[in-house]
DNA sequence: GCGAAAGTGGCAGTTGACTGCCACTATAGG
DNA sequence: CCTATAGTGGCAGTCAACTGCCACTTTCGC
């Protein structure tokens, strides 16, 4: 496993651990639902005692959030990128088509955090939090690229549908078969996306 | 007060007893957020014991979604009437738009309620729940239209897309002056809408 | 090697949501 | 009036997230 070389035994028993423990989470919490696991369960599952779950974790929630892709985080720079005479829309698609790679290897993860997702009310809440965070950071870069310092009305809309639609891309593509093409399926999805507002 | 004629005494006590739990859960809340004020506060502020808030409510969070607003529950009716000559994005604007005045008494909940939702993830997830349904309730409607059984997935997007456009203007309205027309901001959003995703 | 520090287990304790139970009061309805 | 019952207070208790503390073991730097 060629992953980050952590030099001391140390710390590399620690990552191994905090990995059990991520990876206990989420086994558990997608079958039987968020609530009905413990920490004490997570921490047994990962052979750990129930006092450390919190020496890595500082909540219960956190443990899922472990790790969290940033695939909009690094919207902004790429979206500056994209050329000037492209509309809106479609730098915004093109933006997040070449954003997608960065993705494709989480499908198994974002599936079964997907799954654990619906049982619970403070995971959903959690996601919903990002998700807005997702949508102001998206309608800054609009704002940027039209020479806005805040984003205005048009911003804040437009930012609101593009990643709400995006949003029902990666979650039907988690949902099916790994070797999907991402990056396909978000170009198509913006292409009914305007096919469905335009209407007739 | 022209309420619903609650007969006996009793009854009417009750009633004013849920009520003041709602009232006071939702004044403090909305200042001191969600996590900070426990069911004894609201007891406390709505002058009964710890014990009974549980008589009238089964946990803490349904404190907040009593007598929650059904816009959207009576949304497949109304739709269903709209002239057929229209292209659904209109439809469902003409449909929002008439159903705006259901709403528009409840200006002052709506905005303690948005205040209290982001101080907890619960909350947040609550009402990200009741969204989810929306979008169903309205993807469904959307394909009744046009003679489907199951919504596909254009039905899908543009339900998502639809209630996202919704969500950002009644929060914007309840964040504002009771008085503002959201009628009328909601046609203005959707004509926003189409502009944006147009471009150019 | 050896002492400092990291990582861990275990345990007792806090907090707040939520429940069961019982006794008390007030109203409903004959 | 008078009794069944709805609504209430209070109390004890469960459950799970989360914390502080201390003792123990392992690794790190020298």
């Amino acid at each position: 496993m060629p992953e980050a070389p952590t030099r001391s035994r140390r710390s590399e028993r620690t990552a191994q651990t905090r990995q059990a423990l991520v990876e206990a989470a989420l086994a558990l919490m997608s079958r039987q639902g968020y609530d009905a696991i413990s920490t004490d369960d997570i921490a047994a599952a990962a052979g750990v005692s129930p006092r450390t779950f919190f020496r890595y974790f500082p909540t219960k929630e956190s443990v899922l959030l472990f790790g969290e892709d940033d695939f909009i985080r690094s919207f902004a720079e790429h979206y500056r990128e994209q050329p000037t005479r492209l509309r809106e829309l479609d730098a915004v698609r093109a933006t997040f088509v070449a954003l997608a790679p960065t993705i494709t290897g989480l499908h198994r993860r974002i599936r079964l955090y997907n799954q654990a997702l619906a049982s619970s009310f403070v995971l959903r809440g959690q996601e919903q939090a990002h998700h807005d965070e997702n949508v102001t950071r998206v309608a800054g870069a609009l704002a940027g690229r039209r020479g806005l310092r805040k984003p205005d009305d048009a911003a804040r809309l437009l930012a609101t549908v593009v990643v709400a639609t995006l949003q029902t891309v990666v979650n039907d593509w988690a949902a099916g078969p790994a070797r999907a093409d991402l990056g396909q399926l978000i170009a198509d999805r913006f292409a009914l996306l305007e096919a469905v507002v335009r209407g007739r």
